[in-house]
DNA sequence: CGCACGCATGGGG
DNA sequence: GCCCCATGCGTGC
């Protein structure tokens, strides 16, 4: 903590915006703030936060107050300060952090201290506004933009917001209790993580067979711990400092008792706590998993990872492990010799390794001895990267990898060695070799720098596994790497072929639910010609050319001209395009400023964020390699080099298609429940285009002249008029967030593909104006202006529903599809999706493969 | 003699 | 100057 000074304490005045007192000369330490740092207070703030006052001083007229649902003790939901100061209830609503409190202690894992529930929660959230800040921020190279919530995407608020709609379970340790309440967190930092993971424990006693034990020790810090999201480092390389804070006021660290608690561990100074290094902090809280996934089972939360020195993958069987994260994740140690901690592989299989330290200079070193068969297993060798993640309920250990080897580049074919020891499902395809490539390198800096390291010398310590820093860059990186939003996601996601989607009802709302994981596409464009019949624009992987195709046509996620069997004269790349020019760039107004940010001051929907979030979770999953939700198949996964384990893209979280898991119409595993959120946000999304559409109509504006422009600029359908659907329509969705920082599929529109591992840097190149309108957002736009254009043309009148959706291909005939729906299903027999942009890649089945 | 174990060393941040 | 951690290396089996 100490060290925590930052852009936090460079002021002197206190932190606390509705306070202007100095901070004394030796500030307190507040929450923590998205940079990683804790918020400086003066005296007064600072006690107030301590004791749980913080909110009821300053916020008590604030949003966001929701009560407890066990002793209905009013708590603060809605800012960053009281983050900690509440868990999430699976059923809806918050307790306080006593009344959780109470709930963990009844938890069996008892070997676990509660307290360090509660560190973890603290840790979580830690993350969590670690996360959001960063998405919020946008700005930053987060690679996940979650769609933030309708709530301010700028706020703290939104996080609390998110948690709170968010099935955690986690009991979250309220500072506001006794300060203290049990939360152990020698080392404030890290501990949190286990918190969320606690609750399931107590759900669920019987843990998992793995057993991991893991025990939610730690408090150590790992910041990130918490899981979040994982697979991806954090954007922000700066320690989580805030996280000893959080852990100390929220959770009560008291810090004797947590030291007894420890067995003894050494705690280690503050200092070492903070110190995490942002590479280890996950991504995505276990909340973000737990509501994507809807499983309550599986809840990943990734820990941290490691890449392999020379030593760790050695004949020698011991992997050195960050002391910070040993402390923080593992088990507490107090004896040298440790104790036997049982991993699971990405393969499912189950490995035990000693986890023991060694005293070294008054410190410990930690290590984890009989690694040998395991990296073999896996084929890992130095400079490739372990991921440890912990899967919740039961606090099972898992252990991914992700292959650095240079070599890979060219031996990407190998799933193997690709990438991710987890599985990344997904479908290679969607990234295009090129950008896989590119992501590739970029990808894994750290690895990518070690390959031309080693082969250069293999000096150890200059090289290759380089050094810290080189650590935190690929941090850095890899956080970059994907940049896809929910709804884009959802884009992505498609029935796989020939798969009849059942239908769900969830909240009123139809969803098609696929009996095979959904997959991803070749990204289309849907629409209706002019006499009406529904079709989709593809374009060929080759020339580039758009092709028109049977709207009900599933494409693999390479698709070629030649592969054109609906139009033998357009089957060869040298046939002319029917589009023209300026229809395509109708259809794919990816230089529309105004349509991105039209999009981005959409609200966005809490689902998507769920959704988000879900994928994180999927993602995680996947990087896990825990055969649940991830069959297996890591192999199958995606090329996409980019995605570290822990991605939660949708090519990685969907197993190939044709394979996985068999989803019953009940699942509520991360693919279902990402599937069923996507379905309603689509509903809603089409619900609104729909009576905007309609009242558009109806006031006749269209103005020919600005097309693009029309849609942009009402988003919300002053008119109720068209009340084709009365609820919809304030969602506003379409976009859903706009931020900036969403990704923005980077693919070029004109590609027809989307690349899931876009590089922010050269998000200008392909849409310059929609930074961080995403892709799809546009084209979802410029074909709704296109459609729109058309039926003004015609006249037609657009209903809406009905549109496309027919499997069949449906021709209804409105032929004002206007909205475009990403991703859609081609089933969509509702009525629902006008316009379905969808993109498919290829199911593994598919050809492309 | 070879292997493991565990501590020591020292570069690097 | 401290801490972390990769590796070296002594010791014991």
């Amino acid at each position: 903590m100490t060290s925590t000074s930052g852009a936090a304490s460079s002021s002197k005045i206190c932190f606390n915006s509705d306070c202007n007192d100095l901070k004394s000369e030796r500030p307190r330490k507040g929450w923590r703030l998205r940079t990683g740092e804790l918020a400086e207070l003066c005296d007064r703030c600072a006690c107030a936060f301590e004791e749980g006052r913080f909110c009821d001083t300053f916020h008590s007229k604030a949003s966001g107050w929701r009560n407890c649902e066990s002793c209905g003790k009013r708590v603060h939901c809605g800012c960053i300060v009281s983050f900690n100061a509440f868990t999430l209830l699976d059923a809806g609503g918050i307790e306080c952090l006593a009344c959780a409190r109470k709930n963990v202690v009844l938890a069996p894992n008892s070997s676990w201290p509660p307290l360090l529930f509660h560190s973890s929660l603290s840790e979580r959230f830690k993350d969590y506004s670690a996360k959001g800040w960063s998405q919020l921020a946008g700005s930053g190279p987060v690679p996940w933009r979650l769609s933030i919530p309708s709530l301010e995407k700028t706020k703290i608020e939104d996080f609390s917001e998110r948690l709170m709609n968010g099935p955690l379970k986690l009991g979250a340790p309220d500072i506001l209790e006794n300060g203290n309440a049990g939360i152990n967190c020698e080392e404030p930092p890290s501990s949190c993580l286990t918190k969320s993971q606690q609750p399931s424990l107590k759900e669920e006693p019987s843990n998992p067979p793995f057993g991991l034990a893991v025990p939610y020790t730690s408090p150590g810090d790992a910041n990130g711990q918490i899981g979040v999201s994982g697979t991806h480092l954090r954007p922000n390389p700066q320690p989580p400092l805030a996280k000893q804070l959080h852990s100390n006021l929220h959770n009560g660290l008291d810090s004797s008792s947590e030291t007894q608690i420890r067995n003894g561990r050494p705690r280690p100074d503050g200092r070492g706590r903070n110190q995490l290094f942002p590479r280890y902090w996950p991504r995505f809280t276990n909340q973000d998993l737990q509501q994507i996934s809807g499983d309550s089972n599986s809840i990943i939360t990734p820990l941290f990872e490691k890449m392999l020195s020379a030593s760790d993958a050695g004949r020698i069987g011991r992997l050195v492990l960050p002391k910070k994260c040993a402390e923080a994740y593992f088990p507490a140690i107090s004896q040298p010799e440790g104790l036997p901690l049982k991993v699971q592989d990405s393969k499912g299989k189950e490995w035990i390794f000693q986890f023991r330290f060694w005293p070294n200079n008054n410190s410990r070193m930690y290590v984890l001895e009989g690694v040998t068969p395991c990296i073999q297993n896996m084929q890992l060798q130095a400079g490739d990267v372990v991921t440890f993640s912990r899967l919740e309920p039961g606090g099972k250990l898992v252990m991914g990898f992700r292959k650095a080897s240079t070599a890979s580049a060219t031996e990407q074919d190998n799933e193997a060695k690709n990438s991710s020891g987890v599985s990344m499902h997904g479908d290679a395809e969607m990234a295009d070799p090129t950008s896989w490539s590119k992501v590739d390198k970029s990808g894994y800096i750290a690895k990518e720098a070690l390959g031309t390291k080693l082969a250069a010398s293999r000096k150890r310590k200059n090289s290759m596994l380089g050094s810290k820093s080189k650590r935190l860059r690929i941090d850095t990186k890899d956080l970059i790497e994907l940049k896809l939003t929910w709804e884009e996601a959802q884009g992505l996601l498609r029935p796989p072929p020939n798969h009849v989607p059942s239908v769900v009802v969830i909240e009123g709302f139809e969803f098609e639910e696929y009996e095979d994981a959904p997959i991803l596409g070749k990204p289309t464009i849907f629409a209706t010609d002019n006499s009406g019949e529904k079709i989709q624009w593809a374009q060929c992987e080759d020339c580039f050319k758009w092709r028109r195709l049977p709207s009900n046509a599933l494409l693999p996620s390479k698709w070629i001209c030649s592969s054109n069997s609906w139009d033998p004269e357009r089957s060869f790349c040298l046939a002319p395009q029917e589009l023209t020019t300026e229809q395509l760039e109708d259809l794919l107004p990816h230089c529309n400023p105004a349509a991105s940010k039209k999009m981005k001051a959409a609200k966005r929907e809490p689902e998507n964020v769920d959704a988000l979030e879900g994928l994180d979770t999927l993602a995680n999953l996947a990087i896990l390699g825990e055969g649940e939700a991830l069959p297996a198949s890591s192999q199958a996964t995606t090329k996409h080099p980019r995605h570290r384990p822990g991605c939660s893209c949708i090519v990685c979280i969907q197993p190939p298609s044709g394979k996985g898991p068999k989803h019953k119409q009940t699942c509520t595993c991360n693919v279902c429940q990402t599937v069923k959120r996507r379905f309603r946000t689509l509903m809603l999304r089409r619900e609104k285009k729909q009576s905007q559409k309609e009242a558009e109509t109806t006031c006749k504006k269209p103005q020919p002249s600005l097309p693009d422009k029309v849609l942009d600029d009402d988003p919300v359908p002053r008119t109720n008029a068209g009340n084709s659907s009365p609820n919809v329509k304030k969602v506003v969705s379409e976009g859903s967030d706009n931020d900036p920082n969403r990704v923005k599929s980077s693919t070029s529109p004109f590609k027809g593909q989307i690349d899931l591992n876009i590089q922010p840097e050269r998000e200008e190149e392909l849409s310059p104006g929609a930074d961080s309108g995403s892709m799809m957002r546009l084209i979802q736009d410029a074909t709704e202006r296109y459609l729109r254009q058309q039926m003004l043309s015609s006249g037609g009148n657009s209903n809406s529903d009905a549109t496309q959706t027919p499997p069949g291909g449906g021709s209804e005939g409105e032929k004002i599809s206007s909205s475009v729906n990403l991703g859609s299903s081609h089933r969509d027999s509702d009525r629902d999706h006008p316009t379905v942009f969808s993109i498919k890649t290829s199911a593994p089945s598919s050809a492309t493969g």
